[in-house]
DNA sequence: GTCTATATGGGGATAGAC
DNA sequence: GTCTATCCCCATATAGAC
């Protein structure tokens, strides 16, 4: 394990804005608010990432990266489990949230963070982070969607669409929910369980996802 | 029906706040934005809401108050239907996803733009959001909390929270969603069929509601 | 109720010394 | 790579005339 230095001007940067984007917003947090909190200079933010846009772009790139390739590497690794057949869907689903879930665990305080930064994204208008989502995710969105396919071969495509929609809902909620849940729950129930958020969730949505397809009730009401 | 007349100076602030903030996020919409789309001054804002945080709260009250009267009354008729018996999975989730989904068709845009940022609110930092959700659901949630205990009385206290948890994630998704999961279908989903909507969303939750309890997995790797 | 004008503060970005 | 100083713009909120 690399020895832990004295992190850089840029880093502490990184540190901060993640930190406080997350926990305020990303307009509502100023430059000046997060290199204040990095011990830097204002300046220093347009001497490292240019803009405000592009500093946003690189606190996801730094972690969305790693997550994302975690997950393709998952996903190869139950494909190989399954041979020519069809993957199993739990395992699909686990390599999909697994990574994610627990950044909160590897990184501690910085990787809770992260978790609430990344649900949110979701969420975010304006049209720089719908491109952002769709840059980062290409490759996983076409591949994690093949194996789904495999997986639920009786599920036409366009209920799969529909029931991928509410499962990224699911997700993102879980995400960004790491201190929400534990308010009305009472206590309750705990998200630093990783794992067993984990399997709460994939077994939650592997039933979702093979529900039998719903017929178009008889219309009663011409609302 | 009542006759359209021509709003008020303080509706046509509603509507415009309700579409900007929609499109932008609140942080990113001024008060001058707002007010120039409603043909309206400034100071108007002011005038009728007193600060930009009592606006948000104008916007969400207007349309919140009559949804949450709607699901209540909903829930009710589900209960008198099933008697003493427990209540059916399906009636309750639709008494609750119906009226916030059937927004988008009574009140055509503007009910879609509130939809976004009814399922945004979630996400939304910051102490306010916290506490609006609360007061807003607060009698809806404890309702709604009997209503599912009843109608699923299997499965154990700290497992519908979590599962309640995915649920709100889902639907939130859903709302915000509007214009999000045409995109990545390639249109092959249609979110202005909200009846389709619904009935997607109620037999996917419902099944993960239903989902057997994942046993605690064998540590296979202590990690 | 509606306007103009303004008080007051903070924002992102950059120039240029060190 | 890091700093100070500053440009220029926009924000919310209010005072006070109409």
């Amino acid at each position: 394990m690399k020895q832990t230095e004295a992190p850089s001007t840029k880093e502490r940067i990184l540190d901060a804005a993640e930190r406080l984007f997350a926990e305020h917003g990303f307009a509502a947090t100023s430059l000046r608010t997060i290199t204040a909190a990095a011990r830097a200079n204002l300046a220093a933010v347009n001497y490292h990432f240019h803009s405000k846009e592009a500093l946003i772009r690189a606190v996801f790139a730094r972690r969305l990266g790693p997550v994302n390739q975690q997950r393709l590497q998952l996903l190869e690794a139950c494909q190989a489990r399954a041979g020519k057949g069809p993957p199993r869907l739990e395992e699909v689903l686990e390599a999909f949230f697994g990574p994610a879930l627990r950044l909160g665990r590897g990184l501690a305080q910085s990787g809770i963070n992260f978790q609430r930064l990344m649900g949110r994204m979701y969420g975010e208008p304006g049209e720089h982070f719908r491109s952002m989502l769709q840059e980062q995710f290409a490759e996983v969105a076409v591949r994690f969607g093949e194996a789904l396919r495999k997986a639920l071969p009786e599920l036409p495509p366009v209920e799969l669409y529909w029931r991928v929609h509410f499962m990224l809902g699911a997700m993102a909620h879980t995400l960004t929910g790491v201190d929400y849940l534990p308010l009305f729950s009472g206590g309750q129930c705990d998200p630093s369980d990783v794992e067993g958020t984990v399997r709460r969730l994939v077994s939650f949505l592997a039933a979702g996802l093979r529900a039998p397809v719903a017929p178009r009730q008889a219309s009663r009401s011409r609302a």
